[in-house]
DNA sequence: GAAAAAGATTGAGTTCGTTCAATTTTGAAG
DNA sequence: CTTCAAAATTGAACGAACTCAATCTTTTTC
């Protein structure tokens, strides 16, 4: 079944994997050379090449594999929400926002980003892609759950304001990714204010 | 008061950005180098970075300039909007959408994007950023005119409605932009439905 | 009007992402 | 165990963005 070709595969993948995150967090992405990588990951540039198609999807697979653990972490959330409807999506966003610099620096978050919309036909910006419709499907539960909670104006689509929501505190995080200096309690502080107004919007 | 050297710097300033704009629109922003953006402006690589700090920025550069264009178009439209939530929102969004892709493809806007959010600090980057901020000024405006009009709720600051409605219009533009096959009509139709969500949303 | 200073242009050189032909390693068949 | 085909690795070569020391042009000074 699995063979040592596949072991050796999973291995380098892995250690790729790894040595990129490492550098790119260390010495930023545009200071790390795919030859840095690597040479760290005992492989030669050629290698890189096979397991990534380019230097920006290597970086977009790391982010990837954050944001699944963030879409993993929402999951619980949004199956027992807190009771009210500004606490409940406050508390989702600041899960993403909290998680978001954990491994990540802004320079990753911003290539990232700015890979994902430039070449959105690669293998991992279209799995970040993905993962970004995830959170936004979170989102869309959450405000679901509260409706039948009889906690949000049962008028509307939950996909809808989900959909609002979710641009709403993602169009944040990017001004927030954008601006080396801002620290992380001024994005909360104006995603709660934001919060705030959106809960008035759905209130019954 | 104009000597010869600001002249000639105007000059060729414009040089360059006629060339380049026409290029990327016809050879795509890849496949043109800067050598061959210099050639056709008649001046050195070397010179083109005496003007603009990157490849990046150059295309900023063309690209603010219309959506100056658009800010424009749209000041008039938001002096006399039409007598509906949904309709005047429409119009705005969709003068915004049209005026789009007159003289940028879509590659065009994918790169500028990115490299937005990828080098914020740059110098068209910061105009482009602040031109975004205008649109959605814009809209904002829109929404006060309605409301004054009796058009829309005036329980909720005109502010957080347009950052709502501008959040979503840009972002169907960026999902409109990442797919290449995706024609013009499908944005609109998409674009149309969103409007008439957020037209509910803030009925009277 | 000549000389010096300030500003701008130039293109050869550097760097780094990416490609690809040659080589090596792995797995399967006889 | 040997042979062969398929798959993967390698690093030298390439191309294009960007840099910078030398050169040239414009403006200012006396």
């Amino acid at each position: 079944m699995t063979g040592l070709r596949e072991r050796q595969k999973a291995d380098r993948t892995g250690r790729i994997l790894d040595a990129a995150s490492r550098l790119f967090r260390a010495q930023g992405y545009d200071a790390v050379r795919i030859e840095d990588i690597a040479a760290a990951a005992e492989v030669s540039a050629g290698t890189c090449y096979n397991y990534f198609s380019t230097k920006g999807d290597l970086l977009l697979a790391i982010v990837s594999m954050e944001v699944e653990e963030v879409v993993d972490a929402g999951r619980t959330l949004v199956e027992n929400p807190p009771a009210s409807t500004a606490l409940a999506l406050g508390s989702l966003i600041r899960l993403y926002y909290d998680h978001s610099l954990h491994y990540l620096s802004k320079e990753m978050w911003r290539k990232a980003m700015a890979f994902s919309i430039e070449a959105p036909g690669t293998p991992f910006s279209q799995r970040y892609t993905e993962l970004d419709a995830m959170l936004s499907a979170q989102v869309c539960d959450l405000i679901g759950a509260l409706q039948r909670r009889g906690l949000a104006r049962p008028d509307l689509e939950p996909a809808t304001l989900g959909q609002i929501v979710f641009n709403t505190l993602n169009q944040m995080f990017i001004e927030f990714v954008k601006a080396d200096a801002m620290p992380l309690a001024d994005l909360h502080r104006t995603s709660d204010a934001q919060t705030e107004s959106l809960a008035v919007l759905m209130r019954v």
